[in-house]
RNA sequence: GGGGAGGUCGCCUAGUGGCCAAUGGCAGGAGACUGUAAAUCUCCCGGGUUUUCCCUACGAAGGUUCGAAUCCUUCUCUCCCCA
């Protein structure tokens, strides 16, 4: 690929390529600004909300769509309920039924608001085409153009051979399913490029030679990179191993913002590049923002916000920065219970009866375990000794302390801080 | 079905009758330094309490013993080999 050209000359896969928005491509034929794909993504359901692990591949989706692409969302309503081995160094729980339900009504929803239906996305369910299947149809039909040999040689597969974890017959079955999804949406929709995880290669290629095979038609994969963090592997974890989630209820848009203005010098550009939609001068001048003035954190400041306002909107993304102004900004005297309620329910915050601070029956460790900053009393012991505790912004040094009215910050509301970034309110109500 | 090896505190890993809430590494937390960055250094890291106390824990259930993660029995799960 020549590198001199210029961005407007590069052809997508190109530019894309050149940022590594995209991994691997099945085939040099594939062409992105000529041709018109109807391209198809996998959503596991494995849990009732996506979280930031998937936002990528959702952004790719709408970049595709974009560019004038058909996407097409596959619900694992079917697959969930086997697993897949990919990227699993363990073999999968299985989820019951029911609970695949719940799970693909929640994402349903949210991947819809990435791509646009309007404008011809759809959404469907593999149950829907693996249901009137019999085990004996469709090992005659589908499983009689797999070839054993090849199945092993899938990464998947062969890293869970060699490791002592072993893999099912189950799991192991999973590649035919996945490749028979693609097929089926080829056949009945069209579809004819699959687009996952760099882990979902041995999946994707399984589909589209299956594809060949079976009615000879042509189909494409296209993987896009895993995301990993600087210091190695999960991305998008919480420090307690669990994830940000694109729902509301679960991660607020205060708590996905501040996981956004967290991320370290060396990946906020790359992060800009795959996670917003500014153009590629808008990125250099952060870029050199970062590099004169690193301090003012504007590239970070940036990426919170773009994406926040992406995934929840500009008014989340709004209250999200300006929760974050009055709590890292500096004193926090002055704020009344009116600017703190408006944040309240934004920041993780609790509510404790009044009654318990006029009785003198709540002591600090009691509110640092309440407010989900400590998980056991010790925990809090333990914080409290390294001096990590702060009461409305001031160290707490007393493991024995006693709340009181005078602790308030404002007229109902106290402070609770733990280490240098984590905030949670408590409210003292009637 | 037969034989062998295993299942240890989030992950990996030591421990093979009392010195074991259990070694070491990773991950995690706090502090110092900073910029809500990285790197580095120090401390912490099952639960309950004020250290020396109690509780719960070494796949599960029983048993032997003054005393078990360590020994015995059964069960269960995983890996490997044979049929």
């Amino acid at each position: 690929m020549p590198i001199n050209k210029n961005e407007d000359q590069m052809s997508s896969i190109e530019n894309f390529l050149k940022h590594e928005l995209i991994h691997q491509l099945s085939s040099d034929e594939i062409d992105l600004d000529n041709k018109s794909y109807t391209f198809y993504v996998g959503f596991d359901p494995t849990g009732d909300s996506l979280h930031v692990g998937h936002l990528y591949v959702l952004i790719t989706m709408m970049r595709l769509q974009k560019l004038g692409h058909n996407p097409i969302a596959v619900l694992g309503g079917a697959t969930g309920m086997i697993g897949d081995p990919s990227g699993k160094s363990k073999e999968r729980v299985l989820l019951t039924e029911e609970l695949i339900e719940h799970n693909l009504n929640g994402i349903s929803k949210q991947i819809k608001k990435f791509i646009r239906v309007e404008e011809g996305a759809k959404v469907v369910n593999n149950m829907d085409w693996f249901r009137p299947h019999t085990f004996i149809s469709f090992l005659r039909d589908v499983g009689k153009m797999f070839r054993v040999t090849e199945m092993m040689a899938k990464e998947s597969v062969k890293k869970r051979l060699a490791s002592d974890e072993g893999m099912s017959f189950t799991e192991f079955a999973y590649q035919v399913l996945q490749a028979y999804d693609f097929l089926h949406l080829n056949e009945n929709h069209n579809c004819d490029l699959q687009v996952g995880g760099s882990d979902q290669w041995g999946n994707i290629t399984a589909g589209t030679d299956l594809i060949r095979k079976k009615n000879g038609n042509k189909a494409f994969g296209i993987t896009i990179p895993l995301i990993k963090s600087a210091n190695g592997e999960k991305f998008g974890k919480t420090s307690s191993g669990d994830n940000y989630w694109l729902d509301p209820e679960k991660t607020s848009p205060y708590e996905f913002y501040q996981f956004w203005i967290q991320r370290e010098d060396s990946e906020v550009i790359k992060y800009l590049r795959y996670f917003t939609f500014l153009d590629e001068e808008e990125i250099a001048r952060l870029e050199t923002c970062l590099q004169d003035e690193p301090h003012k954190r504007e590239a970070q400041k940036t990426l919170a916000y773009e994406v926040t306002k992406l995934v929840h909107d500009q008014d989340a993304a709004d209250l999200a920065i300006r929760a974050t102004q009055v709590l890292f900004g500096g004193s926090l005297d002055g704020l009344n219970d009116e600017t703190l309620l408006s944040i309240f329910k934004d920041v993780p915050s609790i509510e404790c009866p009044r009654s318990s601070l006029v009785n003198k029956e709540l002591g600090i460790l009691d509110l640092l375990t309440q407010a989900s900053l400590c998980k056991s009393k010790g925990e809090a012991r333990r914080l409290i000794k390294q001096g990590g505790v702060y009461l409305n912004n001031e160290k707490v040094s007393d493991e024995t302390k006693v709340l009181n009215e005078e602790d308030l910050s404002s007229e109902s509301i106290m402070i609770i801080r733990s280490g240098r970034k984590k905030y949670a309110l408590a409210n003292f109500v009637n």
